[in-house]
DNA sequence: TCATGTGAACCGGTTCACAGCC
DNA sequence: GGCTGTGAACCGGTTCACATGA
């Protein structure tokens, strides 16, 4: 029995550890596919992320993904399937605030592995990298953000600023009309509700790790 | 009502979700106190890191810290007992392997942030960069990874390399005897369950941050 | 009245266990 | 036997609600 889910369904929103999930079920399934498997069983996808079977057939069950007790899933179709269910959706933007290393790391590391997300215009405030271009990407002044953004805003912000900046950054953004933010910057962000945050804290992760290293024995975590 | 707590209590292992917070907890405290203030109520703890005020008691109560109804928390002796129950160790120590725009951006912000976190060495394959010094870090190559570390094994590893190295590397630092890996890497690392994997995967972060943008009205999430 | 400290209720997420099917 | 699909149990974490004390 196989079955392409109901659109409802897609589109209701998802528990956030489902899509958590989901994202990488989606990075995993396309070096299965290209191991020369057309077909995966629970126990398998879950190997590759590093869960329980059960927790597989949960997670698709969730959106009403289904797959046949003696071959296991559609590898192509379930593939198929998560990239409508989370996107990005081919017209998504991004933007960029703060080209130092980590935004360098960023721009390389993007380019890569997701030519489909629209990084047209990147900030600053060194005057030495305003006109630089990385890719399709061109670095412009600070002053213009608003400028440059305001006819066709992208969903998606990303600062990687140092610290005394980053409110002042956020707020022009989300004016702008920028929907998430991804937060590299170890502050809390004072915005409206409608905006989401994602934030990572790697000084925040390695203290995490440090402490677990001390007691004896623990597991792989992490993720988001 | 004052105390600081019991020993036993600090060494005692938390909750991933608390030590989680108190991270954070370590990282605003130093900016309320410089400001001024020397005691703190669970309310305005609560605020500085985006949680309610019953979670922070219940955090504070894990490790037995205690204050007073009237004056709320000693500011002071808070941040000391997190330092205590978190670590790190002066003694502890990091590597880093690959020196790229992430590696560099990471050496920049912990020689910042975290002084007292000795990073002597750091791991390349690139010709060009071994040799290089990095405020204390030196850069060496990859084959003398062994023969550097053997002597003295870093608690903590960092992987920022290209996907097809990570095993490999991630193998040799544990085989050396690092106890906890921060991974920048999307692979699921096979190692032996005593070491602590903290994986930071910044594509799956920004999937997430543009799944939740599209449906309208999220809060502020993320951390670890 | 207002804050702390804490048992108890609650909730999302995970795992268990098993029916159904090949 | 193996797998999927799923109700039910379980568990960690969060919030509630209130006793206690200044």
């Amino acid at each position: 029995m196989q079955s392409a889910p109901e659109e409802d369904l897609i589109m209701a929103s998802m528990p956030p550890a489902v899509v958590a999930r989901l994202c990488e079920y989606r990075r995993q399934l396309p070096g299965w596919i290209a191991d020369g498997h057309d077909r995966i069983f629970s126990r398998e996808l879950a190997e590759l992320i590093a869960t329980s079977p059960a927790q597989v057939r949960r997670d698709l069950m969730t959106f009403g993904f289904t797959g046949s007790p003696v071959h296991g899933y559609d590898a192509h179709l379930l593939l198929r399937t998560i990239h409508e269910a989370m996107g990005p959706a081919p017209s998504d933007t991004m933007t960029l605030v703060g080209v130092g290393h980590l935004g360098h790391a960023l721009l390389n590391y993007l380019a890569r592995t997701r030519p489909d997300l629209g990084i047209p215009w990147a900030f600053d405030i060194d005057p030495d990298l305003v006109g630089q271009t990385h890719g399709k990407t061109t670095i412009a002044h600070m002053d213009q953000l608003e400028e440059l953004l305001q006819d066709a805003p992208p969903r998606l912000g990303v600062l990687a600023i140092p610290r005394p900046h980053a409110q002042d950054c956020a707020t022009r953004l989300v004016r702008v009309g920028v929907r998430a933010l991804m937060n590299f910057v170890p502050v809390k962000l004072e915005l409206p509700d409608t905006v989401h945050v994602e934030s990572v804290d790697i000084a925040c992760s390695l203290d995490r790790a440090l402490y677990f290293a001390r007691s004896e024995g623990s597991v792989e975590a992490g993720g988001r």
